[in-house]
RNA sequence: GGAGAGGUGCCAGAGCGGCCGAAUGGGAUGCCCUGCUAAGGCAUUGACCCUCCGGGGUCCGUGGGUUCAAAUCCCACCCUCUCCGCCA
């Protein structure tokens, strides 16, 4: 969430920078807390003041009765008794107001990157690398990977909805090794820097509020009722609460992880979109890189996350391009945020393969995840901050699947194997019937 | 799932309903002493909110309650540990 007290200091500020998102709802949500919070202090100096009040009559009250003074003492009780009635009335008054600015405060936006583009939807981002394509592709490549996938008995979406529901998938022999090739390649290719996280599948609702997803979103996410836990839309969601409510160290920043996981989404909104194939399911297989870090070092961060997420799709060979998410298509945790696109000629369609965003403070407010900043001697300041998260896929599994599965058709209908693929697939390197 | 024990500051650990934001020890930091090291002395050492910058308030697992007053009493929940049960 953003901080109360921008909106208190500078809300012709964050009015501006809100209004690029082009949501009405968002604006009237921050009236509402602005006046919200107004009221709040209000009640609070009342509250504390009558406070301030009980603490030192009770005080009086002890010495008195330690001096025997019994009857100044009721007297004074009594007196302490009609301002508890009054604090009690205004501290359920500022409870209940503060729990109102809180929910208000949990469902307003991030604020956009000042350099992020301008625009109202996802026809408005534009390409900021590529598109990098062949001049053609041959016709045995225009052919839809469900297709091909399901001829080579290697994707069997009949029986996964039969043994679950629909959207979910399966994928069988070469196809399954296939997905579990692309886990070990990403992962491989990030364990340089980062720390790898084997992370829970199932968290809390605390954990999950704190990434965003909730409350706005939970017809999003699949629930556990009767245990009150909810199964993670990606790694991202555990990830980013490892420190939550902890106090770190600037010298331990930043903090970079890598997870394999499996991620879990109702897709409430897009019944019957992209239905075929691996191109949306409610469960899949990602590698998702995280780091914590001080404000400081987010920029370079999210340049270098970028590039890892490219160089995976590179070293595949597949057709890719890098798109910017503009100010009004931007998710509400986002502060600025990269996709990279593989073309797929079979659906003849760019897949989202992975989403690369900055969330400046926004999650860690939520999480509290603070550290303790340092100067520019490296000697601490009072205080503590906030650290500043980003995250994004480093390969996102059915999608680049789907798009190697059309890619890499030959004219007789089998598949090769990207050579970066083929130390983890025990030998195979082409799959045919 | 059953039985028991426990959750206090960076760590360990004390805490009678008021004199407790909290003893004591350790650690860390600064200064002093010391030829160096070891030892020693002194001091500092939580976070957050509001502010008319004087100050005021909150936090002892979490949430309620009792009381003029709660770390301390009561209730519920969460978590940890030990034993038993079950189990990949």
């Amino acid at each position: 969430m953003i901080d109360v007290r921008l909106i208190r200091n500078d809300l012709d500020r964050v009015r501006a920078a809100l209004a690029r998102r082009n949501d009405p709802s968002v604006m009237a949500a921050l009236d509402r807390a602005s006046s919200l919070d107004v009221r709040l202090r209000e009640i609070l100096v009342e509250r504390d003041q009558l406070r301030a009040r009980v603490n030192s009559i009770s005080k009086d009250v002890g010495m008195l009765r330690r001096d025997g003074q019994v009857d100044q003492a009721e007297a004074l009780q009594a007196d302490s008794r009609q301002l508890g009635e009054s604090e009690k009335q205004l501290a359920g008054e500022h409870d209940a107001l503060n729990d109102r600015l809180r929910q208000e405060l949990l469902v307003i936006p991030n604020l956009p990157f000042e350099g992020a583009p301008d625009g109202t939807s996802d026809a408005d981002n534009p390409v900021v690398k590529g598109p990098f394509l062949p001049e053609s592709f041959p016709d045995h490549q225009r052919v839809p990977h469900w297709e091909t996938a399901t001829a080579l008995g290697i994707l069997d979406n009949e029986r996964a909805t039969k043994i679950a529901q629909s959207m979910f998938t399966m994928q069988r022999g070469a196809g399954a090794t296939l997905a579990r090739a692309l886990c070990q390649l990403a992962l491989d290719r990030n364990a340089d820097a980062h720390e790898e996280i084997r992370p829970p599948s199932l968290v809390s609702t605390a954990t999950l509020t704190a990434t965003g997803q909730l409350p706005k979103f939970a017809d999003d996410a699949f629930a556990i009722e009767r245990d009150d836990l909810w199964c993670i839309p990606t790694a991202e969601v555990p990830l980013t609460s490892i420190y939550a409510g902890e106090i770190l160290d600037a010298a331990d920043l930043p903090k970079r992880f890598m997870a394999y996981s499996p991620s879990y989404r109702r897709e409430a909104g897009s019944a019957g979109r992209d239905t075929r194939g691996m191109l949306r399911a409610h469960e899949f297989d990602k590698v998702e890189i995280l780091a914590l870090s001080t404000p400081e070092q987010a920029p370079a961060l999210l340049d270098d996350m970028v590039a890892r997420a490219e160089g995976t799709i590179q070293v595949l060979g597949l057709p890719y391009r890098i798109i910017e998410i503009c100010a009004g298509d931007m998710g509400q945790s986002h502060h600025r945020s990269f996709d990279i696109e593989v073309y797929a000629p079979g659906a003849d369609a760019w897949l989202e393969v992975s989403s690369i965003s900055w969330f400046s403070d926004y999650q860690a407010r939520r999480a509290d995840i603070r550290y303790r900043p340092v100067d520019a001697e490296g000697k601490p300041h009072k205080g503590t901050a906030f650290v500043h998260t980003l995250n994004g896929s480093a390969l996102a599994v059915p999608r680049v699947w789907a798009a190697i599965v059309e890619n890499y058709r030959n004219a007789n209908g089998s598949v090769s194997v990207p050579e970066a693929l083929r130390p983890y697939m025990r030998g195979i390197d082409l799959i045919e019937n």
